[in-house]
DNA sequence: CTGTTAGCGCGTTCAT
DNA sequence: ATGAACGCGCTAACAG
């Protein structure tokens, strides 16, 4: 280490100097002037080195289903600037939701020695999570639960929020009501659904399953395929609740291609109040989950789990119906799809 | 290592078993054994160790300016595909294109000994960078040039985008042309603001520096104020050529603000044509980049030069003009803004 | 307060 | 083909 060479003291006090943790231990000058040489010098610590020692990389590793998905970059933002202040940095993967590829990210990043996982990825029996939990390495899920009890969670209040859009489709005089239910192996598809469930019983509407349909994954392409199929049904509807904004829009592309004009003759709601969600043609509307928030959050707890090994714990953070042009009153009796 | 004691050799052994590149020089029934016994007991290399040892992290740095930015997750995700195949990952850190943040995120990424860095953060004259290339850390720039001559670069071709939604233009009947500029500082607002004044001469327009405003970013935001300026002026015009989509849609809220319909009485254009750009009211005209090739081959370029150091180069890919809804011919003389 | 020593996990070199 | 020894950069522990 040359800024010990160059000050004249050795290595050993260069570190003390350095760490921020241990600097009190040496005396106030010198520290001064070895952080002054180290600056002038450019030196960097070697975190591969102080990991080798200490078996902390001060990275974390954040498993990303699609970073496409205008969902996620918010989520990554606000995790990068909880980071950030603890001198953490994030390594990102893209996992698609594919089994395969979330096995071998998690290979990659654990051969990185990350400090912990931050685990986006919304499939429901991961065994694969499962075994980082039992390697001891800290995990927090984020905007899904988990049935791992060692893995702390962030997650939006998703059955408020479906609360709140049936509540707003009723008070619109909506009564035939469709779900396009997110995968059943993520954990926000199987909420929103039972939230869904659950309004039509509070309102005292009738469960037509005929009128929910689950789509394969949260894509448009998805979307657009759930609604053919609920055409095929023939059953009348004068509004859908989409799993989460992308399905929404792919719900929206299945409309069009019928000519059946949104909101006057079909509503239609999504999830997440993506970015550009109020772009759209029609205005979406959708419920808003404090996506920067819930990275931030789910940052925080990681690391406290990591610095502190606090307990675990479940954050649930509250949702906002933004009402915007996709919803209006069913059309009139004898108007409506299929002769309603 | 207890992978060695429990098959009974040297951990020498069992690293160049483990180290696809050395296994040939061991016995292939022991490396079997080994490579078996390592995957029983979950074994995987300890990168940091190796890093040490070898100064290879086996990780790039990669600077992107915005995740939210619906571009650069299509970079990212082109970057990580091309990563994979060599068993690299990415340290991703979000800029801002904010000095300050990107010199932080530099040193971060610095000092967990980053093998190479891929930089989209779009300003023109880092210093920054000019240091990493000095330290001999190889550096790919990805949507923008660099004055560095140590550094390759992956670049859309802006001029041929320009030239193609001018041609449009001019065929619609659009002899007024604006021009929201991107940033000064960038190499895409000066490349896109001279393929703008080469295609006014081309087409024997008047220069008219009245009709460009320079944003300050490329952000929504400042897309509005860059309107708004351009009406205080108080000159005709029929079309606005927006540096990217992101201005583009600042300049169609600013229309909105005062109710002038587009494509009827101003048509937009933008660049890039980020996802969603086809889902906006009215949907954009816009020139497609191939952003995802973009990373791809930046990231081919950067592991060329950590494995061959290869020498410096620039790629320039084809980009392709999307005609959607928010350009149309001009309006008749006299039924146009500000009399025109 | 500071110097010394040892060892984190790996790859390399030299010996066998 | 394999074992032994060393060192990469760092910090914890101990000695002074």
């Amino acid at each position: 280490m040359d800024v010990a060479r160059e000050v004249g003291v050795h290595v050993g006090t260069v570190s003390r100097a350095l760490n921020p943790a241990t600097r009190s231990r040496v005396n106030a000058e010198t520290a001064a002037r070895i952080i002054d040489v180290a600056r002038r010098l450019g030196y960097e610590v070697n975190i591969a080195g102080r990991a080798l020692r200490t078996q902390r990389t001060q990275t974390i590793g954040a498993l990303i289903p699609d970073l496409t998905n205008p969902l996620f970059p918010r989520i990554v933002r606000g995790v990068e600037d909880s980071l950030e202040k603890a001198g953490y940095t994030a390594l990102i993967a893209s996992t698609d939701n594919n089994a395969q590829r979330e096995r071998r990210m998690i290979a990659a990043l654990l051969s990185r020695q990350v400090d912990g996982f931050l685990i986006a990825s919304a499939r429901l029996e991961d065994q694969a999570l499962e075994e980082i939990a039992q390697d001891g390495v800290p995990v927090v899920v984020l905007n899904r639960t988990s049935a791992n009890a060692r893995t702390s969670a962030v997650i939006a209040d998703d059955p408020q929020g479906i609360a709140d859009v049936m509540a707003h489709l009723v008070a619109l005089g909506h009564e035939r009501i469709a779900h396009v239910a997110g995968p059943g192996d993520t954990s926000t598809g199987q909420a929103r659904l039972l939230a869904f469930e659950a309004a039509l019983d509070r309102y005292g509407l009738k469960h037509r399953s005929e009128l929910v349909v689950r789509a394969e994954a949260y894509s448009i392409a998805a979307g657009t395929r759930c609604m053919r199929d609920l055409f095929k049904r023939g059953k009348p509807f004068t509004a859908v609740v989409a799993g989460n904004d992308l399905l929404a829009l792919g719900v929206l592309d299945a409309l069009k291609e019928n000519r059946i004009p949104c909101p006057e003759r079909v509503s239609v709601v999504g999830f997440n109040d993506i970015d550009f969600a109020e772009r759209m043609s029609p205005a979406l509307t959708t419920v808003r989950v404090p996506t920067y928030e819930l990275g931030a959050r789910g940052a925080e707890l990681l690391l406290d789990m990591i610095y502190r090994e606090r307990e675990i714990s479940t954050v649930t953070l509250p949702v906002t119906l933004m009402i915007r042009e996709s919803t209006a009153p069913p059309p009139l009796q004898g108007t409506g799809l299929f002769g309603l």
